[in-house]
DNA sequence: TTTATCCATGCGAAATGCGCAACAGTGGGT
DNA sequence: ACCCACTGTTGCGCATTTCGCATGGATAAA
């Protein structure tokens, strides 16, 4: 009752070049072959679609409007194959990530950029927001995969260390520690202490340093994002302590940092994807970028005002 | 390398039943025929396209794009073979008629407002013009067939009779002649004669009806369109005939006409098909129409008002 | 534990698809 | 007028594909 796709595409070949031979010579089969598919078309539709001449071939009515037809189930099926190959080799589709909004902010633009120039049809999809969050993300399926730090663990999640980011001090640029090169733990928990709020990572990170440190700290304010902590500590209300990828959020303000020694107290960025799921290959290609991208055990450098333009200009 | 219309419509009906066996069902083949089919597809996507967990079945990434793209080519052809299958029965395409305009706008309209009554999906075009033209319309493809009156014959036409079509005298209203309920060609013949021009196939017709009487005509003014030539006519300039479906074209004048006797003089109105070419579905119908429409050896009614009327009316 | 349900797979039968080779019709060249 | 080159068609055998049945393994429900 149907015609096949086979037929069809016999049956355009044969149509457009006004003759079986040269459709064979133009397909790679016989001739044969598609004198007998048109046949068979004829035979399934119960009409006559060629006019024979034995010189060349003649396209009646009920030919025309097949063709038509059958160039459209045919270029349907040529252009979806081919839609699905590129999706399949990572060359179309959507790369959707979770992540901080640091890592966001100064780590992915120049990622992203130099994946864009590669695959300029993949869109990304970034979604920020704070660790318990972007992991939740990954999980629910919203996204393919995450950058952020290693909160606890899931046998749901796998991980790949990334990169890692070392803590700074933060403080006022005339601040009596600035004349310094190297702060101690020990030496920010003698100062008013500006905190980040509780549901941030770096949080957790600072309040294990100072107790590893045997200091007990109480912020002397808090707030949600980090740039806010910038603006406070510039205000000269206290000192904090950053990850370095997260300074170039703090603004061109009056803020210094410099290198926290005692215990390194680092963060680890992790690339986080689902256990036992395939990913998308478009975020599987973007995954190789970050493969390529990342040199072994590496740190994210301290001097971030080259950062900062990078993610600027992206 | 490309994937098979099979594999496609087997894979959007697994997905969308989320379950081999109820696909099965709905497909009426068995679920092992389904089974193989989609994990050929994945064989030749190199992807796999769903997780099957025993109990259900659930799509993967990969998936979603490929029951998207196998949608869309699975609906392309589809509604392919639904457009054909209606084209081909006749109940879409284009009937391009070629005719006299007299047919055209007494004879037709009824006609084409009852095969559209039929057929609303199949548009009629109407192409009118002079005996010459509307046979060559045929004959170079322009036209799918003809209505017009029969002139020398083509071993490329094919003519089936429509319908006969009698001459009648046509008069001033205040016209001694017109006090008479018959007139001959002889009656004309004494009066001043206002003819169509010999482009016309009337213009042959009147001619030879005069030469067969035996009078010698020669007309007192020419026109080419019938309704100038009904126009003299009303203004007193003396009389004509006409074929009984040009009437209604007269218009509404002070013009009345007259059964004319003595030898029958008649044109006959043929359809016109090419020979042994397959008319396109919709023109067939049409045919089948006015096959049915035609009494055997019928004859235009020579009280015209209601064909007048009913032109109006279509 | 048992049972019912679901998907995968081995197997044989049937259908389909393919190319080779032979055949038939037609126009151009000699 | 004849022949040749080229066209599409068709008979035939082989390889592949497709299908359903029956079976097996796995898992959730009873």
């Amino acid at each position: 009752m149907d015609a096949s796709l086979r037929q069809l595409a016999a049956y355009v070949a044969v149509a457009r070049a006004a003759g079986f031979t040269a459709a064979a010579a133009h397909l790679r089969v016989s001739q044969s072959t598609l004198s007998r598919a048109v046949s068979d078309l004829e035979r399934v539709l119960g009409v006559q679609l060629l006019e024979r001449d034995t010189r060349n071939v003649q396209l009646t009515a009920a030919g025309q409007e097949t063709l038509r037809v059958a160039e459209q189930i045919v270029d349907a099926h040529r252009s979806g194959m081919k839609q699905l190959r590129r999706y399949l080799l990572g060359e179309s589709g959507v790369v959707a990530m979770a992540t901080l909004p640091s890592v966001a902010a100064v780590l992915l633009p120049r990622m992203i950029s130099a994946f864009r120039g590669r695959r300029p049809d993949v869109s990304v999809r970034i979604m920020d927001g704070l660790e318990r969050a972007v992991l939740g993300r990954v999980l629910n399926g919203d996204a393919d995969f995450a950058v952020t730090t290693v909160g606890t663990a899931s046998d749901r999640l796998e991980h790949r260390p990334l990169i890692r980011d070392r803590f700074r001090a933060v403080l006022p640029e005339n601040h009596p520690l600035a004349d310094r090169d190297e702060v101690t733990w020990e030496d920010l928990a003698a100062e008013p202490f500006l905190a980040v709020g509780p549901e941030s990572s770096v949080r957790r990170l600072t309040d294990a340093a100072f107790e590893q440190a045997g200091a007990v700290v109480t912020p002397a304010a808090e707030a949600g994002n980090v740039a806010t902590v910038g603006g406070l500590v510039a205000a000269g209300l206290g000192v904090s302590a950053m990850p370095a990828l997260v300074l170039p959020l703090l603004g061109p303000g009056h803020v210094v940092h410099r290198e926290l020694t005692g215990p390194a107290v680092e963060r680890r960025l992790d690339i986080v994807v689902p256990a036992r799921r395939t990913l998308p290959p478009a975020a599987a290609a973007f995954l190789d970028l970050l493969d390529e991208a990342r040199a072994e055990d590496r740190e994210v450098p301290a001097g971030a005002a080259w950062i900062t333009t990078d993610a600027r200009t992206a």
